[in-house]
DNA sequence: CGCAATTTTCAATAATTACTGAAAATTCAG
DNA sequence: CTGAATTTTCAGTAATTATTGAAAATTGCG
């Protein structure tokens, strides 16, 4: 860990820190930081002496990572270790945690609401439990979906949008003048 | 707990399973689950009790649900104590939920980033680390921008965009041959 | 195959986080 | 102001989660 150059260090540290508030223990995130900005794949005897750490907590670390999806297994010709790199491209690794986040922290939550919802209320306490678990849903569902059909853009079409910021607005109000406009020609 | 409705009861279950997975205790995903499917305000008493924790845990973690914006204190006429509900519009608490997400999960990091960014590479094992420290902010800094941007709207505004999914490509592209369009008859 | 290299599992323990009851602090009606 | 009602703090303990070293399992070269 200390014989990292500086600005790896930082990066390396800071992941650990924040670990705890994203939901991963601080092995998992320095793990994945150190993995991020290197160069090269890494073996699990590299990292386990980077960040000194025993080898079997990298090897429980590096399962997690998996199964995130945030770090990929790469065989390397000649050597019989497991290598570990970061998919390369930002946006790929956003959304496979995007995917991975709803899969793990929304979909439950989306089934128990539906299961909620089907149900007859046994009293009014209840229908009002409903009816805001149909607000929850609705919300939920709706940016899910959202955030699904978006992540299907390409990379540039997102970027686009994003540029764009909440001058979508304009855009979305000129679409509505010139369905309108149509409208009228047909009539 | 055993005497709550049995909607209410499962979604408060389900909250507390969850709370871990949400970075959040078992205790305040309960508490903040009770609140908001509550017709009206509730007490810490009332909660204490329907939950079955301590006194003092639920002093805490109302702090906690306070802390994130998700329970606001009021207070009833007549009466001393501190009643809290949840806000009634689920995309206020969507709102405030990624503020406060974005200042302590983001923040932090995009701080960080932006101090490495600056540093001279000591050597190239963090040229290349600064390399992707780089592309990771950027993602960040797009993405969290927008999201500001696009929270601004109004919800009606939102809502449309949402609904709309991924035909805002359609939509992107109309504006730009109208650009193109515009460009030519300039010319 | 056989076996050395490598990875995984697991039981023990360390570290952290959650929870409680009691005591302290605060609040506000009278 | 006073004091009862209410909320917060805090030290102790319980529960959970993280980490390790050693042993077991797996892998794939020769």
């Amino acid at each position: 860990m200390n014989q990292l150059p500086p600005l790896t260090h930082q990066f390396v540290s800071h992941f650990g820190e924040m670990g705890s508030r994203w939901g991963i223990n601080r092995t998992v995130g320095q793990i994945y930081a150190l993995i991020f900005v290197s160069a090269k794949p890494l073996n699990a005897d590299d990292i386990a002496e980077a960040l000194e750490f025993s080898r079997s907590n990298v090897s429980i670390g590096l399962k997690e990572l998996q199964g995130w999806r945030l770090v990929k297994l790469k065989h390397l010709a000649g050597d019989r270790r497991e290598y570990f790199e970061a998919p390369q491209d930002v946006w790929e690794i956003f959304k496979s945690l995007a995917e991975e986040k709803r899969r793990r922290e929304v979909e439950p939550t989306l089934s128990m609401l539906r299961a909620a919802l089907v149900e007859t209320p046994a009293n009014d306490a209840d229908a009002h439990a409903q009816k805001r678990m149909q607000q929850m849903h609705e919300l939920i569902d709706l940016s899910s979906t959202w955030f699904d059909d978006v992540a299907r853009l390409s990379p540039e079409t997102i970027a686009r949008l994003m540029r764009m910021g909440s001058s979508v607005k304009t855009v979305l109000d000129m679409t509505d003048k010139l369905k309108i406009v149509r409208r009228k020609k047909e009539a």
